[in-house]
DNA sequence: ACAGGCATGTAAATAGTTACATGATTCG
DNA sequence: CGAATCATGTAACTATTTACATGCCTGT
């Protein structure tokens, strides 16, 4: 079966414990976000669409007054996420306004693209120290993924942020001519 | 003045040159793509855009029956372009299938999640190769920044390949216990 | 009482892809 | 001639975001 990519989301979040879709959303924010996000015009259609073809069930949570419905996963939700996590990723999309920008910088001076790659190190330095805070905040670990999911964020902001301090010195580096010794 | 991102793309490849639409898409599938993509259905709405509001001119460059329109970039279309490279870029997105399955590969045996790194690897490897027969492409260059770009895709992915590797060794490593000396 | 977070949802807009239709030209 | 590529375009679809509406609950 070919499900959104939002079900895969939603199934592996749901499976362990059921979530609601609020739940859903702050796991996606506090995990995934960083290289698949989700937002609740997804979420919530999508756990409707899942429950109604039995790949999850809602389970009635309110609290008095205060309605909410965890879902949980099913035989068959379970047999088709782990299908999905056997098949080949496909999908790898990377979309950086910043790279876009110093891709056509020839149009101005070379201080003024200087000043894209600090905004994007900037930006890259920051997500690091987000990231790094999530970190934090789980202890207890039995499942070896999500922790080496999140060090890859980590790393490759870093790596990023790296690169974009290289490539503002290559730029303000005295101009080397090429055959000069 | 806000345009959408295609705008900007559009701007940058007709600055210096006209280019027509089929162009623009040859163009942007031999460089921006790994980080920028566009495709016809919003190249050709946004170029009559453009021209509409006096970014862009339209430019007839047919040769015999064969229809062509170029087009060129107006003072205006300048003025706009590079006041959005003033600006400090904003989005900036990543959607990796292979680290959605991997974070949820908790589900299968390790071996299978080795798989999803192996995979991965792979298709890193494969787009450096791609990204390094564009780089080939280019011999005269004046503008220092497109090949900055395009080196960024290729050390980018020959790291991403190389820390799927690196996961992998350590998910087939003897699990070394903390405390272990 | 009120702010802020919990909770569920939807409408509308925007973005982007895919697939098709049309027709010319070039090369083997 | 037929296939590939040049060239322009659009319709339909899918994905995704944003903003809003509604109402409860908790702490100050």
């Amino acid at each position: 079966m070919e499900l959104s990519s939002t079900a895969y989301v939603i199934l592996g979040f749901v499976r362990g414990e059921p979530r609601s879709g609020y739940e859903i959303k702050a796991a996606v924010d506090n995990s995934t976000r960083f290289f698949w996000a989700a937002s609740y015009g997804q979420i919530y259609p999508e756990l409707k669409r899942l429950a109604g073809v039995g790949l999850v069930e809602p389970i009635d949570a309110s609290t008095g007054d205060r309605k909410r419905t965890r879902y949980a996963i099913t035989a068959d939700g379970e047999a088709e996420l782990k299908d999905w996590l056997r098949r080949p990723p496909e999908t790898t999309e990377m979309r950086e306004e910043g790279l876009l920008k110093l891709f056509f910088s020839g149009a101005l001076k070379p201080a003024e693209a200087v000043e894209t790659l600090r905004s994007m190190r900037r930006m890259r330095l920051d997500l690091v120290e987000r990231l790094r805070a999530m970190e934090l905040h789980k202890e207890v670990i039995e499942d070896p993924y999500p922790p080496m999911v999140l060090r890859m964020g980590i790393e490759f902001n870093e790596w990023f942020a790296d690169w974009c301090e290289r490539m503002e010195s290559e730029l303000l580096a005295p101009a080397t001519e090429k055959g000069s010794s």
